[in-house]
DNA sequence: TAGATTGTTAATCGATTAACAATC
DNA sequence: TAGATTGTTAATCGATTAACAATC
């Protein structure tokens, strides 16, 4: 791969633009500027340009971009023109509402395996996927080539479901635990921390208060 | 206020900080290092530093950080020393799994009310609070001073519902819906995008790949 | 005192923005 | 052609890292 070196920024940008372009090409808008983009998800028209810089040319001048066509490179650069079967583990409140959640679908994820230690969970079934043991972990996870995993178990036991999945040959985690997990280098983490974002909040209204 | 200019990423960072500590604490730790904090959070030692820095000398030269006042000044900072009244919108299976998480209960964060538009769910409760129609959120939300609301509606209302939070006097908005929302500059938004997350992990894997 | 670790400055690195030539 | 907008370079801005004097 000769592409140089990416800021994650901009990938999570790209994902921000090809929802919106997925929304435009719904309403039958055939071509946007860059302006356009940056107006509709709340950034700059240097940056949607630049973003895109990183992969190619794929507008117009005087134009702009094709929005089909750029919904489809961006969707083949994030890797979702296919499928990918997804293994959560933690059928708790989160967990279950993650399992069934449609914008995981829509974006081609699927959940294929759901994991609790829970005797009274196991056989259950979240949206026609059964809740089964840890010890089936791997079983599945290879069975379906499960690539992502999804931890929605209490911070406690966060490290050593992430050691499981490793050991299941899970190779990108993504965390809800609010706990920092060690995994070997080569196997991707996002943590999303959901207290954070709201103390991000607090800490801005405090902040802006004159009192205090 | 003197305070230069933090940035979001500090922020973020001292509330996984206080988490920890918080941890260590419950360990009956007493002291610790900026880099046994930097090592237990996943950071540079002179981030850790860095950070703390724009808010004062919390540290012992030689010595390192009392874990238990450390705990107790990042608390300040955040804000986190007190309740803060949480209203939600969106009854469904995302906004109700975030009603009952323990994670925001822990940090100081309740939810005080919980709005909906489908008739069948007004009246149910959860955990406690009942279910109410949108028709409610703003007498709820000046009646506990509620200042922080979440959206976990689907996109399509998620503008609608952050222009009704705004009119009832919100400050603050936690956005779960895909969507870019557009609200008064004084007003704090972030977003949480869970789809996205999972879509950084997906490109990193694809990026892998020698073949594609 | 000797050893350890903070607080802070300066250097580095990386990302965003502005500007404009290229070109449809 | 004239007008519009991209692709890209250079300038700016901001955040992280390295290093070390201060000091417990």
């Amino acid at each position: 791969m000769k592409i140089p070196k990416i800021p994650e920024a901009t990938i999570t940008r790209l994902s921000v633009y090809s929802r919106y372009l997925a929304e435009l090409s719904k309403k039958n808008i055939v071509t946007i500027s860059s302006n356009e983009i940056a107006e509709g998800v709340g950034v700059s028209s240097a940056q949607v340009r630049k973003d895109l810089a990183y992969f190619g040319e794929f507008g117009t001048r005087g134009v702009g971009y094709n929005v089909k066509d750029l919904h489809d490179y961006i969707v083949k650069i994030l890797g979702l023109n296919m499928e990918w079967p997804v293994v959560m583990v933690g059928a708790g409140r989160l967990g279950t509402a993650l399992s069934m959640y449609g914008g995981f679908r829509q974006r081609g994820f699927k959940v294929v395996g759901i994991f609790d230690v829970d005797p009274n969970k196991i056989g259950q079934k979240i949206n026609d996927v059964e809740i089964r043991p840890l010890e089936q972990l791997e079983e599945i996870t290879k069975a379906h080539n499960a690539q992502i995993g999804i931890i929605t178990v209490p911070a406690s036991e966060a490290q050593e479901v992430a050691d499981l999945l490793v050991e299941s040959g899970i190779q990108a985690i993504l965390n809800f635990a609010p706990k920092n997990l060690n995994v070997p280098l080569d196997i991707e983490i996002r943590n999303v921390d959901l207290a954070v974002n709201l103390e991000v909040l607090t800490f801005n209204l405090t902040m802006k208060k004159p009192s205090q």
